[in-house]
DNA sequence: TATTATATGAAAAGAAGTTTCACATTTCAA
DNA sequence: TTGAAATGTGAAACTTCTTTTCATATAATA
């Protein structure tokens, strides 16, 4: 019977027989090989991706072989069978097929397709810059600054609001208090109403806003403890901040894409939401458990 | 009769249809399979490069299902014969790396950056996963339809109202005549104002919230054209739509993540947002300079 | 609870692939 | 040159693999 184990075992026996690629042992044997041999032979070598996808019959009829003779072909090449053969043909045929670029950039001829698959790597990418440029000790300080607050409020205006929301939303599963709302006259007057207790999690692409730079004044004048989460830390901004984060882009020439640092301000949010769940209510509950009641509890429900 | 055109003709035509992943097609029709064909999926998930290799009677005996009930699954996965999907598997699992597909799970003793970089990790993966489960012609169909719409809705509620205002946002730096509002009320008021000439996109984790379900019946009821992101196939919502988008997270075992659906659903917008602007101003000005223009006029301010 | 839809495996039917066998061609020694 | 041996080949028998059919079981619905 098959487990998982000897399905294992089995790949890698096999795995460890390919030595040659397939086009290499062809071309290896192909002067050993009889006429009509060498007409599969040709065919196989010149488009392999096609033969690849034949049926024994259909590559028979191609070269004008038998089918008898094409399965002595195979063996005669060491393939247990013809459908082994395919197999590592079509392996072949993929390796030889050019990788992709790794940056990419939306050009002309783009398809939809794409278009799409650009514009997830790019997210991606972007994801990976940010997850490098974080630090623990900024992490843990924001931590204890977020659970100790009395109340945590978020701040974020034009395109920010978006994470600046989303992170209202998942502090909301938690127990602390947290507040947010998009209007910018109600951000500043609540900035105007918090003190050295409170903890402000402020978000903002360049950093430049005027009023989000208004709000971070009014919540300095009080002692607030800031948190900022911006794509330039020479800001006046990120200056202003107890402390900072940087959702990145993976290639600094792209300087307008507050597209794409908008998941990784969003994710910066989820990291900081996730390590307050687990650090404050270790006390109460094994962790372990914990986790997936946590996940449970936090689902989206729309 | 074979000759080398039509060989070469066939495959062509057949290339254009993988637009997606073998591995993204399973996991984008996981939930509507059966309680036999699933155990087959898992199996092929797990170990593509395994299946790949496998006979239909050897995958039936290590997943303990009939040789029928493979075929049957192969089909519903559109593909037109076993042959056929094992190649594709292969092909796919020979594109993956292997090292980056590992899975993290949040554990005991995780310090801080742990928590962040497996956040990180995870995000990353459902953006890849959701990435491969897209088709060509869905994003085709989607593009038509928002292109040509008269006005173009965004509903969303609860976690997924981030998602929503999100596309709203992003909409508005086009020429299109796009509305949004948190509100349920009013949502449900703007379904009901609808026609055929518009196009609705609607984003719900689940599926299966009920407030959503309503606005949804409401718009079809109109004949409004209805673009569903959600991660469950198989839902009511997934049903009613013209095109339906899936968010993905990597291991379909864990059901409870509309946290990382969301930036995967935030991604999704992005991609139609990109193909909006590219293809309905193609008329005007040539493309290159375009896009630059693009990203810089849809710059988020704050 | 009766009825309809759906899911499933056993087995028949159909394809695909391999081996056998008879015949053709080539090689080579006498 | 000629006949025996060796090799190459395809048709067809045979085996193995895959798909379809059909009867039954199970779940959903009225």
């Amino acid at each position: 019977m098959f487990t998982k184990g000897n399905l294992f075992e089995n790949y890698r026996k096999g795995a460890a027989t390919i030595a040659r690629s397939t086009i290499g042992k062809i071309r290896g044997t192909y002067d050993q090989l009889s006429r009509t041999e060498k007409k599969v032979a040709q065919l196989a070598l010149d488009n392999p991706a096609v033969v690849s996808e034949m049926t024994i019959k259909e590559l028979a009829s191609a070269t004008g072989v038998s089918t008898a003779t094409i399965s002595r072909f195979v063996k005669r090449m060491d393939y247990s069978n013809y459908r082994e053969f395919t197999m590592a043909l079509a392996h072949t045929a993929a390796e030889m097929t050019p990788q992709q670029n790794s940056f990419p950039e939306l050009a002309e001829g783009d398809s939809l397709a794409t278009i799409a698959n650009k514009t997830f790597r790019f997210s991606i990418n972007s994801l990976r810059a940010t997850n490098e440029a974080l630090n623990e000790d900024d992490l843990a300080r924001a931590v204890i600054k977020i659970i100790n607050a009395k109340t945590v409020a978020f701040f974020g205006l034009g395109g920010s609001a978006v994470a600046a929301l989303d992170g209202y939303h998942k502090f909301l599963r938690t127990p602390l208090n947290v507040t947010y709302h998009p209007d910018y006259d109600i951000q500043l007057m609540q900035a105007a109403r918090m003190t050295a207790q409170d903890c402000a999690i402020v978000i903002s692409h360049s950093g430049r806003n005027h009023e989000t730079l208004e709000i971070v004044r009014e919540l300095k004048r009080n002692g607030v403890a800031i948190i900022v989460i911006t794509s330039y830390s020479g800001s006046e901004l990120a200056q202003a901040a107890a402390v900072t984060f940087l959702s990145l882009t993976d290639e600094v020439k792209y300087r307008s894409e507050g597209m794409y640092s908008l998941i990784s301000q969003m994710t910066i949010l989820d990291s900081l939401f996730m390590m307050t769940v687990l650090r404050s209510s270790s006390r109460t509950k094994p962790v372990l458990t914990r986790v997936r009641d946590v996940i449970e509890q936090t689902r989206y429900d729309s």
